[in-house]
DNA sequence: TGCTTCACG
DNA sequence: ACGTACGTGAAGCAA
């Protein structure tokens, strides 16, 4: 291991906001200083390890299938033209769709589109996002062709384009794993960023109008990483697993329970909130529920509650009081995190890896507020990172001393709560129940980890 | 370089 | 009156 990575490491446990800051000191000094912080442990059981792990990631690489990206793209620039003409008949002229700002001066001065209920940007523009465009969608024919347009254009210069130039000659890209640039110890991915790739829609509506995209393109993407021949593509997700550590580390009798019990718990948390049988939860109560356990892990308000739900803002308030009358255990923790958030100036995981949090006690109620989110997320996101992270070191070894590391089994990528691997064919019926089981039983938690699982000879099928 | 937008967990 | 839900990286535009 290079000394200037374990420079780079210990820096940044040390302080995650000001990781330079240490890139002078000593190796010696920075260990020492680590141990001071209780932060060895992360140190050298985690970081370390981890990093000649990530180096082999990127050596390895993935394989994408480049003559199907070849006739991807054709396609979708061929499509991108047709839109493009197509809008531009519609708005009456010709412009930049790449511009918000054209594209707003098109939409709201020109077309004379109601923009009521469309807010500004913070440089005072009137917004032309997703959101916005859905809204204004119905009254001008022109906005339902722009959100395609913006979505195809999205996946053709992000994804299709950048992975055909960065492949290499043997049809792998390989990105590079960052273990420094997080606030919470999760890992980032770039040049390409392979954490981000588009996921298929799902169930999607028929594509058969015209000027409209005719095949889904983030499975088409996904379809685009493939196994080399004589291996497969095993994707180990763990299922839910924020929801399983703030029930462990809030110590929540119910959650708890729910998750020993196996039970869904978006339907649980909507029998409880409702204040119905879990049997007669419906499939709209359960969405709500599911964006209000989401909300819980993120510490959102009744303001960001209401407007992801739908629901109007007093009814938002009623579920969120509902829901920490029946999650008491969540609802205290999430206090005492904050108080001691503001007593030590940072929050710290069960690891012992920290945060700092310069903005916990200013005066300034939106600084401090985004703050106390920070503080109930941070012990969450970056324990349930330390568990893959764990996961990651613990299959490796496990692989190394089988002498298969590398040469039949290859770790791929890890995209926060899930590991993808390439395996040979000849052994995969036995290392998938493997992999899986050293996953599930990386951390002992209050509740059991369970991982999802898939294999297949590209991303798309799993 | 900052902003806007949007892909993912 | 203010759209503050957490964590990322990348693209294109505009200055």
């Amino acid at each position: 291991m290079s000394s200037e990575i374990k420079v780079q490491i210990a820096g940044w446990l040390l302080d995650p906001d000001h990781p330079k800051r240490f890139l002078d000191s000593s190796l010696a000094v920075l260990e020492s200083e680590l141990k001071k912080q209780g932060l060895e442990k992360i140190y050298s059981e985690i970081e370390l390890p981890l990093a000649k792990i990530l180096e082999e990631i990127h050596q390895v690489g993935i394989k994408v299938d480049l003559d199907f990206l070849k006739k991807l793209s054709i396609k979708a620039a061929k499509e991108l033209e047709q839109m493009t003409k197509r809008i531009y008949e519609l708005a009456g002229t010709p412009f930049n769709l790449n511009s918000p700002k054209q594209l707003s001066e098109v939409l709201y001065e020109k077309l004379k589109i109601d923009f009521k209920g469309v807010p500004k940007t913070k440089t005072g523009l009137r917004t032309t996002d997703a959101e916005a465009l859905e809204t204004i969608k119905a009254r001008h024919p022109v906005v339902a062709l722009i959100l395609d347009y913006r979505e195809l254009f999205k996946i053709y210069s992000t994804y299709i384009e950048p992975l055909r130039n960065l492949a290499g000659p043997d049809g792998r890209v390989r990105t590079t794993f960052l273990q420094t640039n997080t606030a919470t110890g999760r890992l980032s991915s770039q040049n390409p960023n392979l954490q981000n790739i588009p996921a298929p829609k799902g169930r999607g509506s028929p594509r058969s109008e015209s000027g409209r995209p005719t095949i889904d393109y983030g499975e088409a993407i996904r379809k685009a990483f493939i196994a080399e021949k004589g291996f497969s593509l095993g994707a180990f997700d763990y299922s839910q697993i924020e929801l399983r550590v703030l029930a462990s580390v809030s110590d929540d009798e119910r959650m708890i329970d729910a998750f020993k019990k196996g039970l869904d718990i978006h339907a649980l948390t909507a029998s409880n909130v409702y204040n119905v049988d879990i049997s007669k939860v419906t499939p709209e109560m359960r969405r709500f529920a599911k964006t209000l356990n989401f909300g819980v892990v993120y510490g959102m308000g009744s303001d960001s509650f209401a407007r992801s739900s739908g629901l109007s803002r007093e009814e938002a308030q009623t579920f969120i009081a509902e829901y920490f009358n029946d999650f008491n255990g969540v609802r205290q923790w999430q206090e005492k995190t904050i108080q001691a958030a503001r007593d030590f100036g940072y929050v710290e995981n069960l690891n012992g890896r920290r945060r700092i949090l310069e903005n916990i006690n200013f005066s300034n109620r939106r600084l401090a507020a985004e703050a106390e989110r920070m503080a109930i997320n941070m012990p969450i996101q970056s324990l349930a990172a330390d568990i893959i992270k764990m996961a990651m070191i613990k299959i490796a070894r496990i692989f190394k001393d089988q002498g298969l590391w590398l040469k039949k089994v290859r770790m791929l990528l890890s995209i926060h709560d899930e590991l993808l691997f390439e395996i040979s064919d000849d052994i995969l019926k036995e290392t998938i129940p493997l992999i899986e089981k050293e996953m599930e039983s990386a951390y002992r938690l209050k509740v059991p980890l369970k991982v999802d699982l898939a294999y297949g000879k590209n991303w798309a099928e799993l």
